[in-house]
DNA sequence: ACCTGAACACCGTTCAAGT
DNA sequence: ACCTGAACACCGTTCAAGT
């Protein structure tokens, strides 16, 4: 009889939980917010006292799915770049269409802006000015959210028996693993070739 | 009174041309089999003769979308794989939401298979061998697929006046194309650097 | 503050039947 | 071969009203 007892009564909480549990068992077609009223025993109606609309709903699902960076953080720029970028995947690949979800809303600011941040202190980490980290953490993004987009599109079709002209991919998680990690190498060693050919890494250490 | 004439009676290649124009009007969210049906005039079931289902409409834009290599194409491979990256930005670009109609199809190994092919092609000429050709084209589209998503989404964005936290995203198309031309540029110098490491270019042309 | 009940304006897809 | 007409099983969102 504890107030939290109470089962009806919903909080911002408890919808944005379900609707994560609700995503990873049944993909994000599945996640509609009639079915996530009914999971939560309520009207459709009732969602909206929670959330202004289902996107909003989402940003906030992306903004979880994402919210955990690499740790510990290697002491080398370039590991710790390569770890953030490993990090991301799996926090991507922890939820049911998770890449699709953080994809919906980032061009809204949404959902991947920490990943960004973090992306970005690891690459200015090489020395490198402001302007040239964010736009390898972009890139780093891009890429990620490209590539782990188009393994959770596959897992889903394969899991659906789908035929896919497998020529094309590797269904392994070794071996998309690696793939991923080549395409990190890549634009670690364009950032690493980059700095020889031009740029002085300052010891950049001007904030607390 | 040609045969050609008659107003009815259409074929999947008037389907095909009319669902790209919708696309490009209204965008991926408004285009739905109904309207499309009304503007072919149509009843929505008629479609369901020339396409099974909503998602093989989709690879086939998708197939057409990309269908636009690089051409001339440059003699050095560097700038091969640049301009392809290039042309299947612009192809992206050239249909509202093309990156979300080519991204949705491109795990059944529709769609993409065209630029991936280029690029691969265009990689392998730098004299590496097939699996690292064929891995950093699929870098490659990853990152191509990601950026111009975010891009049209951004727009789309814009266009409709939402408010965006703009810091993170450049807005103007020259700063779009240099942020994608950084992307790659990376991606091209890592291969360099990764020749520069190991391999030795074999001069490839086994083929006809 | 949180929810119900009812409605509005839509979706993709199927299927028997027509020409 | 190509299409109609009608239906099925859904969507997201709004809004007056209840407690």
């Amino acid at each position: 009889m504890a107030p939290t007892d109470n089962p009806r009564r919903h909080t911002r909480e408890d919808v944005a939980r379900t609707a994560l549990r609700l995503l990873d068992d049944d993909g994000l077609p599945d996640l509609t917010m009639r079915r996530l009223a009914a999971a939560l025993d309520v009207q459709p109606s009732a969602l909206y006292h929670h959330f202004p609309n289902k996107q909003t709903l989402l940003a906030e699902l992306a903004d979880r799915i994402v919210s955990r960076g690499a740790d510990p953080l290697p002491a080398e720029w370039t590991d710790a770049v390569r770890a953030e970028a490993a990090a991301l995947r799996d926090g991507l690949l922890a939820y049911r269409d998770g890449a699709e979800v953080v994809t919906s809303t980032f061009a809204l600011g949404l959902g991947a802006a920490a990943p960004l941040d973090r992306l970005t202190r690891a690459v200015a980490a090489g020395g490198f000015d402001d302007e040239t980290a964010r736009r390898a953490a972009t890139a780093l993004l891009h890429f990620a959210l490209g590539h782990v987009s188009h393994e959770q599109q596959r897992l889903q079709y394969d899991s659906l028996g789908v035929v896919v002209d497998a020529a094309a991919t590797p269904f392994e998680e070794e071996d998309r693993a690696a793939a991923f990690a080549f395409g990190v190498d890549l634009l670690v060693g364009g950032l690493e070739s980059r700095d020889a050919v031009g740029q002085r890494p300052p010891v950049s250490r001007s904030r607390t």
